[in-house]
DNA sequence: TCCTTGACTCAGA
DNA sequence: CTCTGAGCCAAGG
């Protein structure tokens, strides 16, 4: 479904960075990553949120996948969110009553400067702009 | 080729 | 703060 494949490792590989007990967004990981090749930014712009939960959906199972959640701070209504919760209550994630977590609290920082420079990745940009799916 | 269907996000009411 | 609507790309039927 996601042409660019790079694209697709690329959001695993930052999941796999957040920490346990803690939880990232589509949008805050797709932030990290640069437009794909032939995609112009303002595309990717609006986009990028949906293909990053579009790469979670077919990630290897290494990833972390239960600690990225959507910019609400809620875990996007699917198949198996249910043990999503588990995993992260599991660790340490704490839940209101209408299936919120404090991303002022559990929100995870991003990755740190080192790790982007290692990676050839630029910082997050100031505000993770607009969505757009797929 | 047309239509549907997604692990999304943000602006505005 | 909560709820609604619109914008969005691509694959698959």
């Amino acid at each position: 479904m996601l042409p660019d494949t790079a694209f697709k490792s690329m959001v695993w590989k930052i999941a796999r960075q957040v920490p346990a007990g803690r939880v990232a967004t589509y949008g805050q990981i797709a932030g990290l990553i640069p437009a794909p090749e032939g995609i112009s930014p303002e595309q990717y712009q609006v986009a990028r949120a949906r293909w990053a939960g579009q790469a979670m959906a077919e990630c290897p199972p290494d990833v972390p996948w239960q600690r990225v959640i959507n910019a609400q701070g809620m875990i996007s209504p699917r198949r198996g969110a249910e043990e999503q919760r588990r995993l992260l209550e599991a660790e340490g994630v704490v839940f209101d009553g209408r299936g919120r977590i404090d991303l002022a609290r559990f929100g995870w920082p991003g990755p740190s400067a080192d790790w982007l420079n290692a990676n050839g990745l630029a910082a997050l940009e100031p505000k993770d702009r607009q969505g757009g799916m797929f």
